[in-house]
DNA sequence: CGCTTTATTCGCTAATTTGCTACTTAGCGA
DNA sequence: TCGCTAAGTAGCAAATTAGCGAATAAAGCG
C-alpha cells in the first residue's frame, strides 16, 4: 500500500497514470509524450508496477500498459475512510479514534 | 496541490496526519509518539503547513497542529474525478478524455 | 542467421530527501 | 534578568531518487 502514495508523489508517473486513463498505451506511446529517456520512463514503469497500478501486457515486442483502477480506488478509499471524510468531523481536542491506519 | 502528494509520500507524515485525525496536538504531543528528533519532525511539519494540510495555532510557547482537512479532501476529490472512479469505467485502447488533470 | 524494433537492465552522476546535533528564537515564571 | 521549556533554523552526512547513455533481451522479418 505504501508503493501506492511513493508511486503518486512524482509529477511524471501521475501524468503517466493519468495519460492511460484515457486508454491503453504501449510504453513507446507513454514515452512519446515525455521530454524524458526512455531507460526513464522504464524505472517509472517498474514504479507503477510494484505499487500494482499498472499491469503490463506484452503483445509480440510491444508491451502494453493498462490502469489498474481497483489499486488506486482502494488506496483512496482507504485514505477516505482513515479521515471519515463523510462523517461529522469532530475536531477539536477530544474525539474518537478512526478505525483504520493510512498506510 | 503537488505538495499534497509529496507530503503524503513519507510514512512519518501520513503517521501525523492520522495522529491529528484523532485530536489536535501540540508539535510535542505528536514528536512523542515517534522516535525522531524533534528537529527531524519539525521538518516533517513545515512539509505538511507548505501542503496546507496542517495549521499551526501558536498558544503560549506551545503550537498547536490542526488537521486541515478540506485541503486533503480536495486533493483525493481531484484524483477521484481524473479517474472518474463512479462513472462506468471503459477501459480499453479507446474512450473519452477526462476532464481534469490530477496534480 | 543478421537486422530492426521495442523495452528493459546496467552502471553512473546529480539532485532531493531524511535524519541528526548544535544553535537560535520566543514565551513564561521566579 | 536568569533559567526553563517549546519549537524552529542552520549545517552537515547518509540514503534515496531521477535522470542519462550504453548495453542487453526478446520478438518479428528479410
Amino acid at each position: 500500500m505504501s508503493e501506492v502514495y511513493r508511486a503518486l508523489a512524482d509529477p511524471s508517473r501521475r501524468r503517466i497514470l493519468e495519460l492511460l486513463r484515457e486508454q491503453d498505451m504501449s510504453a513507446g506511446e507513454i514515452a512519446a509524450h515525455f521530454q524524458l529517456a526512455k531507460p526513464t520512463l522504464s524505472g517509472h514503469f517498474a514504479v507503477l508496477r510494484e505499487a500494482g497500478l499498472v499491469t503490463p501486457e506484452k503483445t509480440g515486442t510491444t508491451i502494453v500498459y493498462r490502469l489498474n483502477v481497483s489499486v488506486l480506488e482502494e488506496a483512496l478509499m482507504a485514505l477516505m475512510d482513515a479521515f471519515k471524510f463523510l462523517d461529522a468531523k469532530p475536531q477539536g481536542r477530544a474525539s474518537a479514534k478512526p478505525r483504520k491506519g493510512i498506510g
